[in-house]
DNA sequence: CAGTGGCTTCAATAAAAAATGAAGCCTGCT
DNA sequence: AGCAGGCTTCATTTTTTATTGAAGCCACTG
């Protein structure tokens, strides 16, 4: 008697070498510092350790995850520059690889996730600001320092971000 | 006839000035890009700007948060240093005020969570070298490549990380 | 040294985030 | 134009994370 149906991990398991395992533990850690899924680690890591260009079905079965996740994971990774997309002559699919150059997706953090919200927060400083005289005269003082003192902070992110920025061009 | 029951926000969202209101919406998403929860955001957000110390009781009522959430979210911010008890002469009960030097927590930041996942990275990097040799003659060298790759990323995460953190010292 | 107020913990619950997979859209092939 | 493979989207389900609140601990108080 032959059975098709096994345990759901060991599809994805089996196909897995040591140094792929580690290197996409590596970045699921990496990207979740980051806020992203688990997924889009996954995805990266294989992709960052492959001699060879990967289709999305590669990484559905060797990962074992769906073909949502694996579509959106990698669209999310070409949208930061990530993972790129190669031509592979005489196929239909795409194929992917990994950008090895790091450097451009903290890029990509700072600009589109920090330096909004600081400009963000500058607007809510501002507004705080504008709510002041309001404010029973006893606080007034106390409040405008403390409001002092975020704008300084963001003042300094504003001036610190491109230098990060650009201390990672130059890496 | 009176009754005692109200909409559940009415409580908290009435004693809220907007001054209040902005900065402990800014801090929600502050500490949501270190990965933290809401409730610490609004707690640190409230203790930044109010000119006194507050209870726990105090902020249970205002943030309309409960009593584990309010003991869980000053734990947590005790620990990284972004709240203190101070004495209140003739109180029992604690009072709390937040510490304004954002530095401090950024530092406990640095220390904490990267230092240390940078560490546990660079394991993982040795581990990928020494599984090399299993590999197939035709792909070792380019994974070779790849790890090198990994690891001079690290080493610069780990001379860098330092470097922020007197950056932070200074401000 | 019993009583009480205040705090912490943690099992249970609620809320938020991510993964799934089927419906349907393209694009290129015939 | 009709078909088919490949991809994207999104409503649903699953998983993960945060919140609640009651049980119980501790430290002070009388």
């Amino acid at each position: 008697m032959y059975s098709d149906s096994r345990p759901a991990m060991a599809k994805a398991g089996g196909t897995l070498g040591p140094i792929e395992m580690e290197a996409i533990e590596m970045f699921i850690n990496f990207f979740r510092l980051l806020g992203l899924p688990k997924s889009i680690g996954e995805i990266y890591g294989l992709l960052f350790v492959s001699t060879r260009p990967l289709t999305m079905e590669d990484l559905m079965n060797r990962l074992d995850i769906s073909l949502g996740a694996a579509s959106q994971g990698l669209k999310a990774l070409r949208a930061v520059g990530a993972v790129k997309a190669v031509y592979s002559p005489g196929e239909r699919r795409d194929h992917f690889v990994a950008d090895l150059e790091l450097s451009r997706f903290a890029s990509s953090f700072i600009k589109e996730q920090l330096l909004p919200k600081v400009e963000q927060a500058t607007e809510r400083v501002r507004r705080m600001e504008a709510a002041l005289p309001d404010l029973p005269e006893s606080e007034r003082q106390a409040t405008k320092a403390r409001i002092d003192e975020l704008r300084q902070w963001l003042d300094r992110g504003r001036s610190v971000l491109p230098m990060a920025l650009k201390l990672l061009s130059i890496a």
